[in-house]
DNA sequence: TTGAAAGCGTTACCAG
DNA sequence: CTGGTAACGCTTTCAA
């Protein structure tokens, strides 16, 4: 038997007659061959490699990003590279060029804000570049979550229970995300709907309920929290001061982090952008653009879903 | 120039005038020259690549690990796939032969439990394995974090402090981390200390508080926990009843879980693994093996640290 | 239907 | 001190 016979057989071309290409087969298996991906990345200039470069240290974001790239890619071969590169530009540099010499097929960047890019520059890169929650390059592919969407998920849920006197407490202005989830949620609750912003932190939650049930002011029904960490020190406020959730108040956090959203007492319904998902687009993507085939540059904001646990009640409505 | 005059000025191989290196190094780095590493691990069969093999889907003990490995390995030019696998033996493999596939100098196993194995056979396999908070094969290259010293220095500076009526809460009995900090603790609190096994969550440190509170017996004052959950739950549940931590009772968790840990009210003082400092050495012991320096087979566990926040009072202690 | 040869980008060795 | 050549493991093209 001859290498190229065998190359042949092994990948199905060349013609050659059948039972030839059955014993090559077999006695591949037999023996446990494996081809050697270097080699064959060296003739066909592909890596079947791809990079995922973040500066989310926590992995709460990125996590669930690398498990839906992981589980799109590795039917097709691919393996992928996770660089933490803090915020640290160096770092990055050190990162990114180490890939690039390992000639990875593509690099999917994503982070731990939307509103903020990677300290790279990974613009007129000899690669495809991604964008994966976290901002892209003008004209680059980028994909986000649909915050937006999330939000007004999350209010047109408290509405739908029968709740009236709506309350948003969130993050910091600065936060594009912040921003937008409490438009949307203006938008649906009514314009003078009131909003808190703050930090992201559970603290936040606490001080903001200390804050409103010390206040003369009629107090909210249902409350919609920019994301879980927030919400979770809601619960915890709301339940120090006898507040019954969800009988008196219903909560909805945002980022169904199941480590919070699940050991809440009781637990969150909590919005879920769905990031294995958007992991699993990215991937998809930069899959296509590594193989010639195009996609058309722009944001793609993807759907959220909202998960009904038990700090709404009204969970008999969920359908 | 020819090719093999200019991989030997860049290489600092073999013997040419000065400036004809420079000058070369020079031209290089004008035109942005990178040696193709796939070319290079074609023929030195060193691919500058490990694999991270894991099945903790939250990253809570593989994040830190990874980190550690790939800071240590970034400066010797070496890349990380990370591979989660959840417990299907059939992805595991898949990923292996992946790696396999392409030439990775060795592989990094961890996991979300030190006494159970990846449900991926690495024994025999072609490049060193290096174990790294998961069992390893019998004979294997095994890094752990020494739970017995972890649960020791969290119950001395409980009596340190001046507590005397020691409790330790913790998780199910079929995890040896369990039983060994359980021991530790007997050891170090007295033969006959209390000690109550549950599961490793949040609820089921407030359900032993509970419990504890509503039998007649005389209370803990100092309360070491299996982890940061538990102890975050108990925390909760002793605020809830008017038990003041620190003053009452102080309370040590186990994990150093930031997220968690930073957030309980107070924050709480907690042992760390040193899973960075443990996924570092991990990193450089595959290195070792992959560039063919012995290192001795066996189990070696890693000291943990305390690190002091505000659970227990006698802060000014600390040193 | 099969095999020989060239070439992918690099390094090591040996001649010049 | 420098350049040609072989080799790494594979795929592709062309000739037998």
């Amino acid at each position: 038997m001859s290498v190229s016979t065998v190359s042949k057989a092994l990948n199905g071309n060349g013609r050659m007659a059948d039972d030839t290409r059955e014993r090559i087969k077999r006695m591949a298996a037999e023996i446990g061959f494996r081809p050697n991906a270097l080699a064959r990345g060296l003739l066909s200039n592909r890596s079947f490699t791809v990079g995922l470069l973040t500066n989310d240290t926590y992995g709460r974001f990125t996590l669930p990003v690398m498990a839906g790239i992981s589980e799109a890619l590795v039917d097709h071969g691919v393996s992928v590279f996770l660089c933490a590169i803090e915020d640290d530009p160096a770092l990055g540099k050190v990162h990114v060029d180490a890939m690039l010499d390992k000639q990875v097929d593509g690099i999917i960047a994503t982070g731990k804000r939307v509103d903020r890019s990677l300290p790279v520059d990974l613009a007129r890169l000899p690669v495809p570049v991604v964008y994966a929650f976290t901002k892209g390059e003008p004209g680059s592919v980028t994909l986000t979550a649909d915050d937006r969407h999330g939000a007004t998920l999350a209010t047109k849920w408290l509405k739908e229970i029968g709740r009236k006197r709506l309350l948003h407490i969130s993050g910091p202005k600065d936060f594009v995300s912040a921003v937008e989830r409490a438009e949307a949620f203006r938008e649906a609750a009514g314009r003078d709907a009131p909003v808190l912003h703050g930090v992201w932190s559970e603290a936040w939650g606490h001080e903001a309920i200390e804050r409103i049930w010390n206040e003369g002011d009629e107090k909210p029904d249902g409350i919609f929290c920019g994301n879980d960490q927030i919400a979770r020190g809601v619960v915890d406020a709301l339940r120090e001061r006898g507040v019954k959730v969800p009988d008196d108040v219903s909560v909805v956090g945002f980022d169904n982090w199941e480590i919070m959203a699940a050991q809440t007492r009781p637990p969150l319904t909590t919005v879920d952008m769905n990031l294995k998902e958007l992991g699993r687009e990215a991937g998809l993507m930069v899959l296509a653009l590594a193989e010639g085939r195009a996609i058309e540059p722009g944001l793609r904001k993807l759907p959220c879903k909202l998960v009904v646990r038990e700090s709404c009640g009204g969970a008999d409505r969920r359908n």
